[in-house]
DNA sequence: TCCATTATTGAATATGATTATCAATATCAT
DNA sequence: ATGATATTGATAATCATATTCAATAATGGA
């Protein structure tokens, strides 16, 4: 129950959907990048893996990654869907560099906490968030 | 040097751009329309208004009204991009429905401050962040 | 005021990201 | 193995937004 394959075969079997080569093609190039991929992202990777996979069953099996929770879908600021990772990886925050794109991933409890008391205050029941914090990193800092 | 129609004229006149009649009525349908409008909102009121005013002139006076500083974009969870206003508008932060789509705008200093340290401890200079918070409200926690 | 210059408009077309269609193929329970 | 049916990949369809271009309108100057 702690291997990342098993719990897709698991859900796939529950489901009445099969286990396809594709399909473990596209989760092992999801769990092998670290980081925050984008379907393109994805796409170039599997497709160079196994020569043959299209787009759609990237974008299938992207689906079907969140709907396991073992990807999230992340919005940053230029409309294009992004996905992290989701299994045991903790609820956190974002800090984007505007140059170079690099992302950080930040937590920070207080910071949590005052959301939810937030939402409360004004009668909403708070089922999740996305912090994004867009910025010039440290390295681009120096660049000029 | 307040009123917001003055400094749109201003802005066109200073970049030798031209003060059209629909560029004010999408301004104005903009102004009066609180909320967090898509350029589809804006278009079906604009063209309301003056039918004939097409989406190609609602999205580019929206990039003027974004670069005046009149309009911002915000970036919800439907990759769809979403306009609110800016002047005399103090950076806050999203409370949304995910039942009705309802957006409460909210503000918390404390919030703020522990954002910029976060951003600071990581090396990073903070522009600008966007936090959304997604709940149900009120409202629809009282329906079924 | 009329003119000439040139920014702007609207319609249509193009684009980029994502989704749906469908015939051929692969998986899985029997 | 076999049959039922989920899945695939290619292609076409969508949706939001951007671009092109000929016709029109706004501006500054005569």
């Amino acid at each position: 129950m702690d291997n990342i394959e098993q719990i897709f075969g698991n859900f796939l079997r529950e489901k009445g959907l099969r286990h396809t080569e594709q399909r473990d093609i596209i989760l092992n190039a999801f769990l092998e990048a670290e980081g925050h991929l984008s379907a393109e992202d994805l796409y170039i990777i599997a497709n160079g893996k196994s020569p043959g996979i299209g787009y759609a069953t990237v974008y299938r099996t992207l689906k079907l990654l969140c709907k396991v929770g073992i990807a999230r879908e992340v919005y940053f600021d230029n409309g294009k869907v992004r996905y992290e990772h989701k299994y045991k990886h903790r609820h956190h925050d974002h800090l984007v560099c505007i140059r170079c794109g690099k992302v950080i991933e930040i937590f920070d409890s207080k910071i949590e906490e005052a959301q939810d008391r937030l939402a409360k205050k004004n009668g909403f029941i708070p089922i999740k968030h996305q912090l994004n914090i867009f910025g010039v990193c440290k390295e681009c800092r120096k660049k000029k």
